[in-house]
DNA sequence: CGCTGGATGTTGACACCGTGAACTTGCCAT
DNA sequence: ATGGCAAGTTCACGGTGTCAACATCCAGCG
């Protein structure tokens, strides 16, 4: 004999005496939540339909009613593991104090940024290879993740793709450079193409980290992260002001 | 009736009266050869074992007597796809030309290779996408891809994963910054870092380029390629020499 | 020259996977 | 209460990676 639907509704749902709407409380948010599991352990490939219904305890074509295929899924994850990654940003930016200069507060944000990219990335790989790797990567559509999709909230009702304070990745980032606008260390001129080579350049070095230049001693990896924010902050920031 | 072995050597093999020692001229490089047609089209993840030996004309697990699994056919692939992203690299070399300032060429010959290794990303995808995905991309052994591996060599003989000119791309890179310490315009002590920061850089941007950024006009991303190579070697480039 | 052994390729089979179609169940509004 | 629709199930199909057993062909030996 199978668990009744009511008792799967205990098993998985978070306890508490929530009403649901659906057979089983939440299968959308339980089927993202078992293939953000499978991601963080082996990368969007892992992202198994079967599997993740196995897991949640729900026949496996249930997830047709929720995602229209697998690739649904995979964004879904996606947009949860952008989130993650927003919220590793915010961690670093909370860590960040005033020192009176405004430029190299507004640079030391920049850097928490790249920071708060690169940590999350080798804390949670599988998760970070999911948030990037395109729905079918081919045909990638153009334009960065952005919030124009029609996806559902995410687990704490934030917006998807968002951190805590709402923004998304790359909105943090935008909003670290225009504190290097207002503070006079950035050229309007160049805010565009300083997004680029900085978001970029992280990405790079994040790959790199994960890659090739994995297993190297935290210590060393850390002096390396540092040198090289270093390094694209001072080939961002305008010539003449540092 | 199907194709008898000396007729599929006669479709496959190229033509000229090479002797063969095998059933088939050179199953293991048609196999390699298809893969990395499959990886052209749909990158990494299309790379289908029982495709690749239907393109051949071969039974399936024809396959399994020159590579022990599938990962095995990727990772040849993604050599293959090494060497053409070294060649790439010299197509860039060989378009300088001195200008006299030695400082100026060295600096010259780090974008040519940086504006290889884009455009070959930009052109190839799928092998550029092939080419980095670690094999099982969580476990990644630490260093990058190296000779030292057990591989065969490639079609025309030369290198494992190396140019025509027989160094692989992190040599390439290698030998621009050995120049640009030979002229005097990189610190002996940054070279390593200078190493992962030009290849971290130029790595982020051509996944940007691929994935968000694509859909921009040609004209435009190349503009956004010579702004960014133009950073990075401001970057490395000894603070007092430029 | 004929034989034989090992490398090469084939067939058959199994367990997975993604996905479509048809069926069943249970909740909600009428 | 009841009919309809959303949510979940079962059955089925083609495709994939891979193992085991079999067939074939070439090289090197006598």
């Amino acid at each position: 004999m199978k668990f009744t639907v009511s008792t799967l509704c205990l098993v998985t749902a978070p306890g508490a005496g929530r009403q649901q709407r659906y057979h089983h409380g939440d299968l959308h948010r339980a089927l993202v939540e078992a293939g953000t599991g499978l991601a963080r352990e082996g990368g969007p490939s892992a992202i198994v339909l079967r599997e993740a219904a196995r897991r949640v305890g729900v026949s496996a074509n249930a997830a047709y009613r929720h995602f229209s295929a697998l690739p649904d899924l995979v964004q879904a994850v996606a947009f949860d593991a952008l989130s993650a990654l927003a919220r590793s940003m915010e961690a670093e930016l909370a860590q960040c104090s005033p020192s009176g200069d405004a430029g190299r507060d507004a640079i030391g944000r920049l850097g928490a940024v790249g920071r708060g990219y690169i940590h999350f990335a080798l804390s949670e790989p599988g998760l970070f290879a999911t948030a990037f790797a395109p729905p079918k990567w081919t045909t990638y559509t153009g334009q960065a993740p952005t919030r124009s999709g029609n996806h559902a909230a995410r687990t704490d009702g934030g917006l998807p793709g968002a951190g805590d304070s709402g923004m998304m990745a790359n909105e943090l980032l935008g909003q670290a450079l225009d504190g290097m606008l207002d503070a006079g260390v950035l050229d309007a001129a160049d805010r565009d193409t300083a997004a680029t080579n900085a978001w970029g350049a992280v990405h790079g070095l994040s790959m790199l980290l994960l890659g090739p230049l994995a297993g190297q001693a935290p210590s060393a990896q850390e002096a390396l992260i540092d040198a090289y924010l270093d390094l694209i902050c001072r080939g961002l920031v305008t010539r003449k002001s540092i």
